[in-house]
DNA sequence: TGGATCATCTCGCCAAACGGGATAATTCGA
DNA sequence: TCGAATTATCCCGTTTGGCGAGATGATCCA
């Protein structure tokens, strides 16, 4: 049976791209990394690193089983934490990031209702638009929007936001409503660009899966921007629907292509690893989480 | 640093009860139990498990451990079984298990979703009023209200439900609307009996706690029994917010004290423990926890 | 093609776990 | 109230399995 330190050097390799560097992150020796490794993927009977000399890259199934382990290994940490602090003090300042969109409708009221759960925590909240970098901001915790790129940070996932297609009504009106996926190809489509630049939306219905080149002659990188691009009807565009909610209801924009889904875009809450949490990051993770459980923002 | 092997030790001890059993259950020596629950002790630095020599009982601290323990490590034992088969085929036969409350409204869409993306599974829903018996019942997963108690099953928490203190107009119209959570003491509650007995609503606004002995002259077992007796106007009753949603939209119930909040119930989704979970239970759990999160019913 | 980096294999070595037996503590029944 | 039974812990000799050093093989880059 695979201990958890061989899950943690399967992470590690992960995260570090090789054995060696795993091995000095860890202050193993690399004997001690490869074995475990080997051990592990023996074990489960599945590759889960591809491994030249040169390169260690996970496989599909790696990078699916790393995801699903750090959480849990995250989740074991704080319990442990939690347990470390049983009956500690709640205090001190804590230094919350969010990013521009999502703070002052959904953040703000969280930390709102921490505070009065928590009257000697002073909030220092860090807004910015680029996702922070914990480390640099000296921040102890930060909510995160979309997908994780692989990090070493701890996290815990929220919960999941819908994605709907919206356009306005005039750009309807002008060039028709799409039915299918298929049809987007026809229709100007807002873009908003990723580092990636994939310019590929999703659909599913049931167990079919659509996915749509999508082009148009307004693109921007930034979220809201795209949603004012589509309420000036230049086109048709994704929008988070808690972001274009009001909207919807004022019937400034409508939606389309209503029984798709889109995947959903994950909300996380991430901090820096470390066996020492404070007491008060500790209680802010599981205020947020059990808050979000109760009332998620849609 | 613990292994995963101490805290697998560790909730086996808090299942079992005693460490003798623990040992047994998992086919190790007692020495090597007591050894390894007293490491992960020392460690941590608390007492987890109050010992005499008849007895072991985990310390309020434990049984918070013992419970987030238990979600991480069934975490990892599905992350191993996603992985075993990864690409595998989804099909065969379901049993799932529901309450009879929860079932028609929320857990039949789930499924016919599930169904939908997964053409080769053929579900059995067994709807039950009382917690069904996994193993009797040859059931693969249930949802389960409520808080869980200590069993062997495996659970994911999927999202907290919200709990709200509702009456019929014309009771208001007769005796008033209370104010604070001690107004409940001068009016009629219906109490749901729970084997506990407990009679005590526990409300919290901010970082203040209120709890109330109530008591009247109607009392059931039964969660729809108290709704009716709510609408009929025999008194104040709690209940799920999303039971009785279409009443309090219809203005046939109304809520008070909504400033209070009640402590939230929990929902799970169990399955039975064991390395070699089908992998049409494993899709089963991921789908469920997927939709909740992006859809949760209220 | 040669040098450099990286993973793995082999092999002694040692520490850390193991179980048996003994001991102490506690509960239950007579 | 007093044994008998059950239970947890301590002690100790044994052994397993994990460890690092060095050697080997593979791959990348110049």
């Amino acid at each position: 049976m695979a201990t958890l330190d061989d899950y943690r050097v399967f992470i590690a390799v992960v995260e570090q791209g090789n054995l060696s560097a795993a091995a000095r992150h860890l202050h193993r020796s690399l004997q001690a990394v490869s074995r475990a490794l080997a051990a592990l993927e023996n074990e489960l009977g599945v590759e889960l690193i591809q491994r030249t000399t040169r390169r260690a890259q996970p496989s599909a199934a790696g990078l699916a089983f790393h995801a699903r382990l750090k959480t849990a290994l995250a989740d074991i940490d704080l319990a442990r934490s939690e347990l470390a602090e049983h009956g500690a003090r709640i205090d001190g300042t804590l230094r919350i990031g969010g990013s521009t969109q999502f703070s002052a409708p959904h953040l703000v009221p969280v930390v709102a209702a921490f505070m009065e759960r928590y009257p000697d925590v002073d909030v220092e909240l860090v807004v910015a638009d680029h996702r922070a970098d914990l480390q640099r901001d000296k921040l102890d915790a930060a909510m995160r929007l979309g997908e994780l790129p692989d990090s070493r940070l701890h996290a815990r996932q929220l919960g999941m936001l819908r994605v709907v297609t919206v356009g306005a009504p005039g750009y309807f009106a002008r060039h028709g409503r799409p039915q299918t996926p298929a049809d987007l190809r026809r229709h100007q489509c807002i873009v908003r660009r990723s580092a990636e630049g994939a310019q590929r939306w999703i659909y599913r219905r049931g167990n079919r899966r659509q996915s749509v080149d999508v082009h148009g002659r307004f693109s921007a990188d930034n979220a809201a921007a795209c949603n004012a691009a589509a309420l000036a009807g230049l086109g048709i565009g994704l929008a988070a629907w808690w972001q274009v909610r009001g909207l919807l209801d004022q019937g400034r924009l409508e939606t389309v292509l209503d029984d798709w889904q889109l995947p959903p875009q994950p909300v996380h809450i991430v901090w820096p690893p470390g066996r020492q949490l404070p007491a008060r990051t500790r209680a802010f993770i599981d205020f947020v989480a059990a808050r979000w459980a109760v009332e998620p923002p849609g």
